[in-house]
DNA sequence: CTGAAAGCGCTAACAA
DNA sequence: TTGTTAGCGCTTTCAG
């Protein structure tokens, strides 16, 4: 492994001048940086970021908490967070929980404050209450990404009025009789963004002087096959069902739209389904949906804790990003 | 931050006790070892990854480099590695090459050489030949995962079996009319495996005496999007279309089934639908597919770096991880 | 504009 | 069982 000293050595030149002249900085002579980026390139010289990490204190790379990896929104923000980070010459370091809650403390303390990243990003989940500290007391920059966490500052979508734009857009095409296909739970991979959505929902059905019935709050765990199994039920009954279901994800609409085909029930004739998200699969399916940008919320967080690195201080901005209906085919007005 | 002289110096032993006793190495008095724990506890004491990746040449911390992030195949892999670094207490990098071929050099040489990681993890993907020659000449294990490389190792499923196993599956109910939706292309994800699996179908289709038809060839790009819009001009004309479709991925065959739905093609009366991967969402979708395991794969890949770091050899292990059949309901026998 | 030298916080012989 | 002593490979004052 070739090291500074090989290549200052090589060229009859001190560490620190080599040290300055790769890393850009101001004084030293032009014809010098060019002999020693040339030696240093010729001798296949990669500085180890132990060494500098140790030496400056900065580690050039950037932690990101997630509940897990391969779920939809999560890995879309890694990737919009990566996209930052590669212009930015930092390194991403993932720190998964995995799913259920085996060794979190240790993943806290192992890895999280082990100075081995700049800045955190987290994800939303639930945290426990010292997780939470944990991250509040951390000495560099940190933040969230999705739905908030109490006390530490965070990035996303307004959920409530996504959701209820969502249901007054069902409201709005003459349903009365709204079901809503609810996520959280088993996972505990996040407690208030089910909630949140939830609640716009009741709000929402509420000030437009709608009643929701407990039987029509199916519960579909943000995914596709417990979904579907839910709306199997929600749907059998062709006498008393309801006109349109608000989804909370995507996902579970594609179950709903998934039990609708197999119980033969016509969308949108006879059934409107709307999620929440713009999934990849959301237009190829002709999915009515809330459209929410996870890489765009990705790379925004990156990008203000990757500023506040360079200019040494917090930042300003506006916590929520933007999202959007986009109608396709799967709502419709109600049949009289 | 507290460091480990602190917690010496609090003590009254040497940082070379500290040092040893946190990392439970042995000749250390069970008396002092608990000490030294309880009072690095108290005084929240947490090793410098970067202090102790300089002294001891190890950085407790795995590299994956990936294409992309956020795609079925990649995301559960990084899942997989991550549950076994986890238990191990290594922390993961992730590389992504980010789609498009934006500073691909950059990403190599700036951080894969950078003494960050201890062992690299590469998910296939077409490398340049200086990429390829770079991750051979690496000083330090690495491994590929999912399909081949020339000159490097690797771990994953048998491609043309299970591509084999499928299309024999097809030919086993009857069908001599078959079509093939394959993937590949605007990615650059990867070479190898789509070529693979095209070749198989050739081959068993050849050696079952059947013909492929060029224009039952449909390029589904391993999407949901791109296979649905193919398959709608596949399977347009009922005079003349396949009676069974091979896809080369799970999200293809989504495709595939929607193109169906929308022209009113039963599945499995009319048409036979299989894919490859068992991706979440092919048990309740019914797809018959090919099952692959790429968390497990990931695990596997993980556990032999692991192992040869442990060691500080390179292990043994059979190439091959395996792959099922799931026969659900969108095969059937063909028609008269 | 360049060099010398003192660490950064830990680990790993080698002694004791 | 514990302590002493060199570094690991860089960055960063401070001089020159």
């Amino acid at each position: 492994m070739t090291s500074i000293d090989d290549v200052a050595a090589s060229l009859g030149v001190s560490t620190a001048t080599v040290s300055r002249a790769l890393r850009g900085l101001p004084g030293v002579a032009e014809e010098t940086r060019a002999r020693v980026t040339a030696t240093a390139k010729e001798l296949g010289y990669v500085p180890s970021s132990a060494a500098s990490g140790l030496a400056s204190g900065r580690t050039m790379a950037l932690g990101v908490l997630v509940p897990v990896i391969d779920r939809w929104y999560f890995s879309a923000v890694l990737e919009g967070v990566d996209r930052q980070l590669r212009a930015a010459g930092y390194d991403l370091i993932v720190f998964s929980l995995g799913g259920a809650g085996v060794n979190r403390d240790r993943v806290f303390h192992r890895s999280i404050l082990r100075k081995r990243i700049d800045a955190l990003l987290v994800m939303c989940m639930h945290l426990t209450e010292e997780e939470r500290k944990a991250v509040q007391q951390l000495e560099y920059p940190s933040i969230v990404v999705g739905g908030a966490v109490e006390g530490v500052r965070h990035v996303g979508i307004d959920d409530a009025a996504a959701a209820r734009d969502a249901v007054e857009h069902l409201i709005g095409l003459g349903h009365t009789r709204i079901a809503h296909m609810r996520g959280g739970g088993s996972f505990d991979i996040d407690f208030e963004v089910p909630r949140i959505r939830e609640q716009a929902f009741q709000d929402t059905m509420a000030a437009h002087g709608l009643g929701v019935r407990e039987d029509w709050s199916a519960f579909g765990d943000f995914r596709f096959a417990t979904s579907r199994a839910s709306a199997l039920t929600l749907l059998e009954d062709p006498e008393d069902r309801p006109t349109a279901v608000f989804c909370s994800s995507d996902e579970m609409a594609f179950g709903v739209l998934k039990a609708a085909a197999e119980l033969g029930i016509d969308v949108p004739g006879e059934l409107s389904v709307i999620g929440i998200d713009d999934h990849e699969f959301a237009e190829p399916m002709g999915l009515t949906t809330i459209r929410q940008d996870p890489e765009d919320q990705g790379a925004f967080a990156a990008d203000l804790l990757l500023g506040e690195l360079l200019r040494n201080q917090p930042a300003d901005y506006p916590p929520s990003r933007p999202h959007t209906l986009v109608e396709r085919w799967t709502t419709g007005p109600v049949r009289p």
